[in-house]
DNA sequence: CTGGATCCCTATCGATACTG
DNA sequence: CAGTATCGATAGGGATCCAG
């Protein structure tokens, strides 16, 4: 066989090993059932745990405090208690969050215009 | 933790429901175990099925197999057979998948940037 | 070399029930 | 309202063997 790398320069991808493993990592964690989801509820405006999962068609409240639980972990969103009674919970997306919410928009554009599984090729959609 | 901007940091998020599924299709495909990984390796270069495994740490050829199957199934990923003997298979971005990995740069960019459970109130960085 | 088939273990998920 | 504990079902994933 060939060892040779001579590979065709295509894509104009720069993403390095390095980077490669971050980005799994963060895949990884907002790949999770509901994580998008849920993310995108609290982005919009959801901040308490019954508006969320109403929000979510589908989710429900066990999952969500899981993974409520796992993004609080990850710092992507924040827990606020209000000591009140009963008590009042309100989450938000931290900074971190944020930034990825705004990570993911090309994402969410690119979601737009492909959907999974239907058009193979496109002739000249685009706008 | 930080006090001061407790202040609802409005997130200029125009996401609707209806990119929410979408995405929602699109991390569920993309966040699965080794999908990142095996994009990121075929968009830099990696064509064959050795190559591909060889590169990205860990991957075993069965989840090779069985990732580049949903990826075709995807519209992710190409596979050209050529019929010699052995047989010689290579394996590409499609149009879609290009794009794709485009719309990941972003979020590259943020896991660079972000370590998932490191740093939880950064002091003074980003930019 | 490519990659499907099988076995099996574990993580994950969903439903239900229960607590502060 | 905001969760947690438990349980059973299922899917994901690794190792190995085998076939084209």
């Amino acid at each position: 066989m060939n060892t040779e790398e001579t590979n065709t320069p295509r894509v104009p991808l720069r993403i390095n090993d390095e980077e490669c493993r971050r980005l799994t990592g963060v895949m990884e964690i907002v790949g999770k059932r509901w994580s998008s989801g849920i993310l995108l509820a609290v982005g919009t405006g959801a901040e308490r745990f019954s508006e969320i999962e109403r929000r979510v068609e589908g989710l429900s409240g066990r999952m969500l405090s899981v993974r409520l639980r796992d993004l609080e972990a990850a710092d992507l969103i924040e827990r606020l208690v209000e000591p009140t009674i009963p008590v009042s919970v309100r989450y938000r997306l931290s900074q971190r969050g944020v930034e990825l919410m705004q990570s993911l928009q090309p994402i969410a554009r690119y979601a737009r215009r492909w959907e999974p599984g239907e058009d193979e090729d496109l002739p000249s959609r685009s706008a």
